[in-house]
DNA sequence: CTCACGTATCGAAGAATGTCAATACGTGCG
DNA sequence: CGCACGTATTGACATTCTTCGATACGTGAG
């Protein structure tokens, strides 16, 4: 009897590959960390969690990382969008604050790949 | 007794504001965070480390994501310049597994924001 | 050696991002 | 109210990123 023609050997690797993470999970997982993907917001959070009262308005932010006030501030905006820190109104400032559990989330986001 | 004229009750806030985070580090983490970014590379991620042998090649993966082999070979690229994934070729294939500790260093690095 | 095939690289096009200067918004003070 | 000041938004511009199609590279088979 002889063989099938093709063997196929032609499949290349490992074959047991997990059907891809939905897309609408990947999209949420990578908003999370595009916002953490730029240097001058690093230091923003950096800065935030460290003050000495845990916030900080964006008068304390803009000399230190040297960039303009418009720039700071949209760079605040995306941070909070994307669920890191919080925003607080008081009086004439704006107070922001590490949002609660938003690191540990991404810590999760990381554990589950 | 008079007080004095000016008690500078124009600092806006806190003040007590750590100085930011030295530039260069600050650019070492978001270049980890931004190769995680983006959503096509996330799925990458998830598909090598679930895969049943914990790595995978280009063809398995090109596929899935639903992009041209050209990009997907790209964003590997990214990942490994990264050092979120190492690439070892054997044969004709190029296998791509993820790197030892590079989650649990990117956790660090959130760890100490 | 030559061919086939998997992967990497190149060049280009379109979208997204980071930045600034200028301006609009909102709040407390006089 | 009207002004001063902190913050947000807008418009413009340069840079970077994502993607593709085409092509070059490298390896095993014949």
């Amino acid at each position: 009897m002889t063989l099938p023609v093709t063997i196929d050997q032609t499949a290349c690797c490992t074959s047991g590959t997990a059907p891809a993470l939905p897309l609408a999970e990947a999209e949420r997982i990578a908003r999370l960390f595009k916002a953490l993907g730029d240097p001058t917001r690093v230091r923003l959070l950096s800065m935030i969690s460290s003050a000495e009262a845990g916030e900080a308005c964006i008068c304390d932010l803009t000399d230190p990382v040297g960039l303009s006030q418009g720039t700071v501030s949209h760079h605040m905006k995306l941070l909070t969008d994307a669920g890191l820190v919080t925003r607080e109104q008081r009086g004439k400032w704006a107070y922001f604050a590490l949002a609660d559990g938003a690191l540990d989330a991404a810590g999760e986001a990381l554990r589950g790949l």
